[in-house]
DNA sequence: CGCGCAGTACTTGTATACAAGCATCCGTCG
DNA sequence: CGACGGATGCTTGTATACAAGTACTGCGCG
């Protein structure tokens, strides 16, 4: 239990240099979310290393990560693909994330943190203004169900719950190409009140009713754009000269 | 939206070869799972690849991953270490839990699939075998919490539950290092028994009480082996002549 | 004896070279 | 005309070389 050496002092001070990774990561997943990089895309890591200005060991290393997060399949000596929307993953984002986010109105506590209350109060006012894009929409969403979690504690939950989500998400996008949904607004204020009232219950079920919502979208999605979703039995890529959707 | 060249035929019988990242992400993961890599240590990429017979880039690519699950912490140009134990993804991991399991009890349904039944039935009887060893306990434990999700069709979300719960895992296991607890095969019982008789809030209750009985037990390894344990402002590594325990 | 500073050995990040394998193209043969 | 088969170009997987930067060591000096 004796160290071997001295122990001459503190290490590391946090070594924050950017490294380029992170932003081929970071570009990559945004394009994989909206769209820009639509479902069955064909990725070769050495096209994206050219256009992106990088060697492929970042390429490569972000695509792991996307990997690990489903929205891109690697088959070894075939190619790299956008992965087709999965349903069943759509359904396993959307049981997580329900049980996430009733779960956190449990364990709201007794006095909510002030500053939080009025960031969620500015952002469904934003969400109100007229002219918003689908972009700002889709923004401001995630803020206000992060804000609700941190609201009771468990804002770090949320990082697993976005994850998870991705497919969730493509699968909206897809369906709220033009304008935002103004009926969210609503049940986003709904759930609000019903918290500040200290209305568990009613806040579970205007909550449940909107995830809910969510969901039905994306069914109502899926039957009038099959091509995008993964078939039943098994994800078969796209070759890059089979063009599909053009 | 016509293809540029013909449609030749199905792509991409599934390859399976089995690739050396997925043997080193494993081995790694598992080491550290196992506390044979405790919390703090120094991990050389160099080192790592000459002991496993690799060169840096599997072994690059596992640590990535670990950094993902926040199992392993990346300093560039300092060195990579197994993160401690942090008490803050510990409480993630068990609000995730928690919130995963108790809903997925409320989606059971009603005519429960009868061969799952059985073989959580034969865990059951595993479980209480005399003289089971820590790590068959923990693996039945596993087996036994994923059959419960399965039941409810929600198998899938096991994944995610996973790769979160590194952090509590790692500090179960340092409160276990000899023999299982003999009183979590009970509450399993308990929890199996509610499930079958349909009644969804008694299971709901003995779920809680039970993941409510592991966290109250990592606390209690806090306040035994603090040093495992990452401090409450910022986490800082061990160099790797500083053996801290040894 | 204590402090400061430069050298050195190590770290991870990135780029590149090579290996193994699959899909396609195209000529050949039946 | 159709089918088979090898050459070819692409893919990802792995290994290695180089770059940038940090921490430790040990000497010199006060």
């Amino acid at each position: 239990m004796t160290p071997h050496t001295r122990y001459r002092g503190l290490v590391t001070r946090t070594n924050s240099r950017r490294t380029s990774r992170r932003a081929v990561y970071e570009t990559l997943r945004r394009k994989v979310l909206t769209l820009e990089l639509p479902p069955g895309a064909a990725l070769s890591e050495n096209e994206l290393a050219a256009s992106l200005g990088v060697s492929r060991t970042p390429v490569r290393e972000s695509l792991i990560l996307l990997v690990e997060e489903g929205l891109v399949q690697v088959f070894p000596q075939v190619g790299s693909f956008v992965s087709r929307v999965d349903p069943g993953r759509v359904a396993d984002a959307q049981f997580l994330r329900e049980a996430v986010e009733l779960a956190s109105l449990e364990d709201l506590p007794a006095e909510l943190d002030a500053e939080l209350v009025a960031e969620l109060r500015r952002n469904l006012d934003e969400q109100r203004r007229p002219g918003l894009t689908v972009e700002d929409f889709f923004a401001l969403d995630e803020d206000f169900h992060h804000g609700l979690l941190r609201l009771a504690g468990h804002g770090r939950a949320w990082a697993t719950v976005v994850s998870a989500k991705g497919h969730l998400d493509r699968a909206r996008r897809l369906g709220l190409q033009e304008t935002p949904p103004a009926g969210f607004a609503d049940q986003h204020v709904e759930i609000l009140e019903a918290v500040l009232a200290g209305d568990v219950a009613r806040a579970r079920a205007a909550m449940r009713t909107h995830l809910r919502a969510v969901f039905d979208d994306v069914e109502a999605i899926r039957e009038r754009s099959p091509e995008l979703f993964a078939s039943a039995s098994g994800t078969v890529p796209v070759r890059r000269n089979v063009v599909v959707w053009e």
